[in-house]
DNA sequence: CTAGAACTACGAAATGTTTCGTTGACATGT
DNA sequence: ACATGTCAACGAAACATTTCGTAGTTCTAG
């Protein structure tokens, strides 16, 4: 008996989840209360239910932890790159049925980029090109 | 006694819901059985459990049906654009920061767009930059 | 040394989502 | 008229996620 333990890295995380991982990105590392007062910033949440996400991310292996300090210190175990590109994924599927071309035109035509994006955005648009 | 019945446009629907909506504007409308049909080719999932959903899609209205046909026939209430206007910018808010520019160019670096979604991205950045 | 604050751990309730079996109505072909 | 198939409705189980109370430990100020 016994499972668990694999495929960490293709656990999906939940919506809050994503929250916590979003701050912990930014903050590169963090304890629950420095989260925690993140977080609230966002919404009302408890810091027991932060402390209770945070452990279940860390069994879920979503985070790795450092418990030397009394407050534990933890990060998000991949990179912020590698795990958005996962949900990006699985969200245009989801939403735009696959195509990657409509989300973006979507995401672009709602809200203002700021110039530098948008030149970041043309320059991979010529590197694409350049590819085929 | 009676809740319910308001906020019907601020209803996020869940990933289960996204899949079908996903699926009804692509027929524009369908029956439980097409709609049940299409997405069986995605992933094995039951009659009835189509129906349910639906059936709640409906409550919460998200879906409009008309019963007058044996099937019922169901659109989604909202225009695509609407609803995926509302899933993009959560989805942006919790993994990127609120940053559209960081999803597009996460998007774009993830996966290939066919030249005429590229051709049309770029329309979209002229047309922004023109905007300032 | 002691009171109080800050932590972790844990269990379990509350809530939200998904799945499906069953029932009864209606339709169709024989 | 009846057997067979399709349908909506519904209830509830199964499962997933979120929330928080409580207990016990360690730290810190006085």
């Amino acid at each position: 008996m016994g499972r668990k333990r694999t495929k960490v890295s293709s656990v999906k995380p939940t919506e809050s989840e994503q929250e916590i991982l979003q701050i912990l990105w930014g903050l590169k590392e963090a304890t629950v209360r420095e989260v925690h007062t993140e977080l609230s910033r966002q919404r009302s949440v408890g810091y027991t239910t932060v402390l209770k996400l945070m452990q279940i991310m860390f069994e879920k292996g979503l985070l790795l932890r450092d418990p030397s300090k009394r407050a534990h210190v933890y990060r998000a175990r991949q990179k912020s790159e590698v795990t958005q590109r996962q949900l990006v994924k699985d969200f245009v599927r989801k939403v735009f049925g696959g195509s990657t071309g409509r989300l973006v035109l979507h995401a672009l035509s709602n809200e203002k980029a700021t110039a530098e994006e948008i030149a970041n955005i043309r320059k991979m648009l010529d590197r694409m090109e350049q590819e085929k």
